[in-house]
RNA sequence: GCGCCCGUAGCUCAGCUGGAUAGAGCGACUGGCUACGAACCAGUAGGUCGGGAGUUCGACUCUCUCCGGGCGCACCA
């Protein structure tokens, strides 16, 4: 079998290569005052901030007083880190080599006077000079452990800018697969950080119900398999007796149809494409029984999608599908706006002849030439594009199409209603689109269509919303060719080389997501069972316990890699519990657990004892404490971590931080025991250590949408 | 042809606005459980950061160029 790169899929099939957008740097230009707080433009930073942060950034307004007093300097941005190791101290500047040139003198000379007059600051024990002109910070270790120690587990304080995430996305006529999962995994993550940052985040998942893959499978039911509407109800009701997958189902016919086009004679497959453009334009006009049977099966297969996700705890508010998009006449409206705004022209020459064409992104044309590397939005026929109806909507997302859906409830969650668009809705409903902020969780490949769609809102004028519309882009996951071969596909010679080869929901090549589940939980179960997890009585929590590992692995793999690097799958790396995994940091937390059961106490009556504590001092220093107070010090970043996230779009930052949290605390678990301590009071900063090492593994975990069992 | 992404230890990947000796996981080899549960911990081996040039006090990070791999560039969605 071989496997050539799909064309045109809509944006929910494919899942890949990165790409940084043009426009993904304008909105993180914004510069601040120091490295490591840099909130985009659209992005007020939580006014819950945390220790490390607060002391940064009091450093910071400390080195510019007196950089102002001694040298009459006014910087905008001064450069701090954190030093690579802890001998180095806490916090460090490499000022004195920037300001050497301007100064006329030494790096070292010059942070030497700048330490001198750095004097006291609270919180901090010093500073120092070292190498060829660092300007160490040391902290107060005692009053920066209480500190953190006082940090509230809470959700920070609301922002008042409300932002719109788009993800999932994928098209109704087939089952999920991992590399649906993984966009469906960063856009959740990414909804849950900016929750946690104080923003009213409303959760989209676009639905291209009138496309040609919808089509596709309807012409597989109407003509492979000869199936009337009524036929198509009954199938429904049979899958569902006999407790099968509608979405399974389509899956293969999906994949059937599309050889189909290209398996008969050059007459007979002219004629099957012809059916398939005769059937996407009757779901495009609506009210046919072609029509009936698509949306019937569509919306089938969404549930479908709808309840695959909700097994990794994904939920959404609304459902916007394209059928309302074309019959509430988005485009129409959007049109006006284009031709008004002069970001359309009409082509009268040259192979775009005859359609309404915008200029792309970056294009330099002379007056009067003729683009013929325009982008084409409405074409000679007068349909439009596939760009023209995401501008539409696009639009409507930011409050600017004069337009909107009905709405009805679609699906039910346990806290919350999500909503459909429909034509004629029903009131009252609650109100989406209108958003500050927006971000597509759409793959790399889909770069060019994205810059266009931002491209026309620029045009329009409307800079600051182009300005905040962020393509969240990531890679795609393939198959390793030796994951390929374990499933059973035929692989040719040639992509047996391959590093990776390419998923393809045509090809019905793939790993589908609710198969990857079971198998995961299935996998987990065993484990769960071979360690009789949580004792003998606990037997009837285990099901449950083995869900949230399995979740948890494969929330946690998903978020691992940087978004644009590929995921080459392989069961393997996804079934494993060990090392760098999601399970791993759960561990962790259990152990903690297991820690107050023993003792008999909990976490917060420990860090209330511990607020009462005195002469905890010693035992932050020497060198056996190194290892407890880089533990403090990390769970004393969540907030910096958190607005890095937000600022790059990268949830992996979170879960290496989680990761490295959760191995100094084994590390610390290892080494200090802490039930049979016998110095009361060190026993009492043992136990707050554990406390705020869980409730920062905690917090960070529930960010990544990761549950943490109570026993494992 | 034009554009984008990737190339860091045997494998899979981190490495923040350029900064102090390049990190982790897995795998390999050693060692540690009558236990705050070993889904763990400690140690050893392993890298000319694809090659070359440039900018800089300083380059895995920025620029140029070459090599290798992937993906875009429709009147498809």
């Amino acid at each position: 079998m071989k496997f050539k790169a799909a064309a045109a899929w809509p944006r929910a099939l494919c899942a890949e290569p990165s790409g940084w957008p043009a426009n993904r740097a304008r909105g993180i230009s914004a510069k601040s005052s120091t490295s490591y707080n840099r909130p985009s433009k659209n992005q007020e930073s939580p006014r819950h901030t945390d220790v490390y942060q607060k002391l940064q950034k009091r450093f910071d307004q400390h080195l510019r007083s007196v950089l102002a007093a001694k040298y009459d300097l006014q910087l905008d941005s001064i450069p701090l880190e954190i030093p690579p190791d802890l001998k180095f101290g806490e916090l460090a500047t490499p000022i004195a080599f920037e300001l050497a040139r301007k100064l006329r003198k030494a790096p070292k000379i010059i942070a030497q006077e700048i330490v001198a007059a750095l004097a006291g600051l609270e919180g901090f024990a010093g500073f120092e000079v070292a190498g060829a002109g660092y300007i160490n910070a040391r902290l107060n270790r005692a009053a920066g452990v209480r500190a953190t120690a006082a940090m509230e587990a809470g959700i920070h304080a609301a922002t008042g800018i409300h932002a719109l995430v788009e993800h999932t996305s994928i098209n109704p006529n087939k089952a999920a697969h991992i590399g649906h999962l993984r966009n469906a995994i960063l856009g959740d993550t990414f909804v849950r950080l900016l929750r946690a940052a104080g923003q009213k985040v409303d959760v989209q998942n676009y639905i291209d119900n009138t496309g040609v893959q919808v089509a596709d499978v309807v012409v597989g039911f109407l003509h492979l398999e000869g199936k009337s509407l009524a036929d198509a109800r009954l199938l429904l009701s049979e899958l569902k007796t006999k407790g099968q997958r509608i979405d399974y189902y389509c899956w293969d016919l999906y994949a059937r149809t599309s050889q189909w086009y290209t398996s008969g004679s050059a007459e007979e497959n002219e004629a099957r494409k012809k059916l398939r453009y005769v059937t996407l334009h009757e779901l495009e006009r609506g009210g046919s029984e072609t029509a009936e049977i698509a949306e019937l099966i569509s919306t089938a297969v969404l549930r479908r999608h709808l309840e695959t996700m909700l097994r990794l705890d994904i939920e959404y508010d609304f459902l916007p599908r394209e059928s309302e998009i074309l019959h509430l006449k988005f485009w129409e409206a959007a049109f006006e706006k284009l031709k008004q705004k002069g970001v359309l022209y009409y082509e009268n020459e040259g192979k775009n002849k005859g359609c309404w064409v915008m200029t792309r992104p970056g294009a330099e044309i002379a007056e009067g030439d003729l683009n013929e590397d325009a982008k084409v939005i409405v074409r000679s026929n007068g349909t439009v594009t596939y760009v023209g109806k995401d501008i539409a909507y696009h639009l409507w997302k930011f409050g600017l199409l004069g337009k909107d859906f009905g709405y009805k409830p679609f699906f039910s969650y346990p806290g919350h209603e999500c909503w459909i668009s429909t034509e004629k809705g029903e009131e009252p409903h609650p109100q989406f689109g209108g958003a500050q902020a927006i971000y597509n969780v759409i793959d790399a490949r889909q770069s060019d269509p994205q810059a266009n769609v931002i491209q026309a809102l620029r045009g329009m004028g409307y800079t600051d919303q182009a300005d905040r519309y962020t393509h969240f882009s990531y890679e795609m996951v393939a198959l390793t060719p030796r994951c390929a071969v374990e499933l059973g596909y035929d692989i040719s010679e040639e992509d047996l080389k391959r590093p990776y080869i390419e998923v393809s929901g045509r090809k019905g090549f793939g790993v589908k997501a609710d198969d990857l589940i079971d198998k995961l939980i299935a996998a987990t179960r065993a484990e769960v069972d071979a360690r009789q997890t949580g004792g003998a009585e606990a037997e009837a929590a285990r099901p449950r316990i083995a869900e949230q590992i399995a979740i948890g692995a494969l929330r946690y793999f998903m978020l691992k890699f940087t978004r644009n690097s590929v995921i080459a799958f392989d069961f393997k790396d996804a079934l494993s519990f060990e090392g760098e995994t999601g399970p791993y940091i759960q561990y962790a937390v259990v152990r903690a657990r297991n820690i107050f059961r023993k003792a008999a106490t909990t976490p917060k009556a420990v860090l209330a004892e511990f607020s009462e504590l005195a002469g905890f001092d010693t035992y932050l220093e020497g060198d056996a404490a190194e290892d407890i107070w880089a533990l403090w010090l990390r769970a004393a970043r969540r907030t910096l971590v958190l607005e890095q996230c937000i600022a790059t779009s990268e949830p992996a930052h979170l879960a290496k931080h989680a990761f490295q949290l959760a191995q100094e605390f084994n590390n610390f678990y290892h080494k200090h025991h802490i039930l049979t301590e016998e110095n009361p009071a060190r026993k009492t900063f043992l136990l707050a250590t554990a406390a705020v090492a869980l409730r920062e593994l905690v917090l960070a975990l529930s960010w990544l949408g990761i549950e943490s069992p109570e026993a494992m």
